[in-house]
DNA sequence: ATCAGTATTGAGACTAAGTCTCAATACAAG
DNA sequence: CTTGTATTGAGACTTAGTCTCAATACTGAT
């Protein structure tokens, strides 16, 4: 999966630098979702020398190319999970931060008929689901 | 409205202290959405001597009330919008900041189906819709 | 292979957003 | 009025993210 970031940035005609190669591989190996500070600590743990900015930076030009997408926890933190560059959204498993991703499932309809009931002209759209994953709601059945 | 937010703050059982009238009275008179610094900005330029912890401490009440929501901007700012209580959805201008709500347009379908299809047990969601207002619209046709 | 030009880098200063502590204050119930 | 306690502002602190700049390292051309 490092390899399909690094291609797709390569595709964009950016260089394939060494803090570049590390940091995919370090996304590529997290699971569900992450911060901007939890790929600094990884990169720090592994003594990788690797500067704030240049993981800021990343994150940027993966957002830019849809190969990341932003995500709003609820508690307000900022948070990237790596994705695939079609629209969709995501499923946020609040226990564990597992993703999963949905793809439309006829949100457009409602947001046609919000747009026809309030004049706006719609550019854009956000959808994100929390809830619990099918693992977790085995671990800890109706709390 | 000012006078709904602080009926609201009386039920909840807080004190109705002088900032947070002030507040109150300061959000009234907002249009659309605002930021924690904007209230900060609008206390200091009256001089009300009212501290940033305080003006953070009343926008987490409000929110806790859902007499405020929180907006996650595409930019990735954090903004408030005063609002009815009941569940519902924000459009937001991306030209001059308008907020209208909408309510549930058959959102609730599409959340059962992304359950149904991930196991998921879904908790809550969160929908924001972004676009341009009909005013917007007609100062600067086809942007 | 090497070179040259330029994108990218890390360091660290900087800004902005938000939290926390604590002594002083002000509300509200009696 | 008095008194107990919630709330306050100040400001230190933390965290998130941006910016600058000189040094480095890709990459495409040679």
């Amino acid at each position: 999966m490092a390899r399909e970031l690094l291609e797709a940035l390569d595709q964009a005609g950016v260089r394939l630098t060494g803090p570049r190669r590390e940091l995919a591989a370090l996304i590529a190996r997290r699971t569900g979702h992450f911060t901007a500070a939890d790929l600094l600590a990884d990169a720090e743990q592994r003594s990788l020398g690797i500067g704030r900015a240049t993981v800021f930076r990343l994150l940027e030009l993966l957002a830019d190319q849809n190969l990341v997408e932003r995500v709003d926890l609820p508690d307000g933190r900022h948070a990237y999970v790596p994705c695939e560059p079609s629209h969709h959204h995501h499923l946020v498993c609040v226990s564990c931060g597992a993703i999963s991703e949905v793809d439309d499932c006829g949100i457009d309809a409602v947001t046609a008929e919000a747009a026809r009931r309030s004049g706006f002209e719609i550019q854009s759209h956000r959808l994100e689901l929390f809830g619990r994953c099918p693992r977790c709601q085995n671990v800890e059945p109706r709390q």
